[in-house]
DNA sequence: TTGTGTATATTCACTGGTCAGTATACATGG
DNA sequence: CCATGTATACTGACCAGTGAATATACACAA
């Protein structure tokens, strides 16, 4: 785990993670990458084939952390399917007031590549993004809701929205205004239930 | 009209547009803007300052009718205020199905622009957006709905995100959610009205 | 009418810098 | 001695912006 042991494909993939994250692709070099991670240019290439290759690696290497950072958000909020959704926007909003935020990486990286839908870099973003709305459609079949599908692919809706708006605006206030459209959405799709007292708590 | 008597600003300009939109701000050099306003670059640097400058002058070029795109679909729509701005949707949807269609030119320029925040480019994004909002607010004011600044938010990012989520899969389906979802959402913020026979039709 | 000045508009050729990727050589361990 | 890995120094392309000169147009004086 200290730095000294990563290897050094591992060193040049976080530094690329973190350089591609702050400031976008097209902005960072190769020559910044190896210097963040303390590797000459040609070492970078001798581990990595091009660029697109680095890129692609720096998604691949974020899907899961960002899928389990959404799991943890609705795991730890109390109440049921729809406020633990909520409190995914409620911790993306508290993220979003931290300095060195800068929205969804695999929306920003998919902008930046929207010509080459092909680059493997998109693929992985897609992939992601099916992966949480997957994840989604799961915890709403589980909560016995009666259009799934089409309630997580809102709830993504909802989420890339309050990325790139929060993102454009820099106000973390409508990641608010998201956790609440995410309520009332969640709540208008409650199953033909059978008109129990309370909601069923999840 | 025709592009014989367009002043050479304003070829310029309508040169950078299509560019601008369709391949990105990076990805277009002042060159290539030049070759497609059949102007020399030296004249372009005479008629803007700098590459920023005609960023700028793209979003401003787009943001009045960008809005009257928004306006038409809503007029445009049988029903109340609901359907209506599910027009807004389903138009989109049509939109995106079509070649050059490649989402918002605001939500892509600002994220090619994320750490210039003062660019005048940024700035104008941020106005457009907000000149979005503030129209469906006077919308929903109008319809008597009783939370209009919070459902217009909400709609801007149902906008925004259809616009990412979109542009992400290249599948014009998501639109078709978010048209749901905004149904969803103003159905829920009607007024505690009373209680008429029908919801008025705006 | 003609000449001259001035502001606008345009051109060609160039600079300084950046960037992705490479040629070549060197080291080190099995 | 060969595979793996690292370093220095380079190439060729591209790109934002510029220098210097030129063309056009209109104003106004002789």
């Amino acid at each position: 785990m200290s730095p000294s042991t990563a290897s050094t494909p591992e060193r040049i993939v976080k530094a690329a993670v973190k350089l591609f994250y702050a400031e976008g692709i097209r902005a960072v070099s190769m020559d910044a990458v190896a210097q963040k991670a303390g590797v000459t240019k040609r070492t970078l290439y001798y581990h990595f084939e091009s660029k697109d290759d680095l890129v692609a690696a720096y998604l691949q290497t974020r899907d899961q952390p960002n899928l389990a950072f959404f799991q943890r958000c609705f795991a730890g909020t109390q109440g049921d399917v729809a406020d633990k959704v909520a409190g995914i926007f409620r911790e993306l909003a508290r993220a979003a007031g931290r300095p060195g935020w800068k929205g969804c990486g695999f929306l920003r990286t998919s902008v930046e590549l929207v010509n080459m839908p092909g680059h493997p870099a998109m693929k992985a973003a897609r992939l992601h993004k099916r992966r949480v709305e997957e994840w989604l459609d799961g915890v709403f079949k589980a909560a016995g809701i009666s259009t799934p599908e089409s309630l997580a692919r809102q709830i993504v809706l909802l989420l890339d929205g309050s990325f790139a708006t929060t993102l454009l605006h820099r106000d973390p206030a409508y990641m608010e205004d998201a956790a609440e459209a995410a309520l009332t959405l969640i709540r208008a799709a409650r199953p033909p239930a059978k008109a129990g007292l309370k909601p069923r708590r999840f």
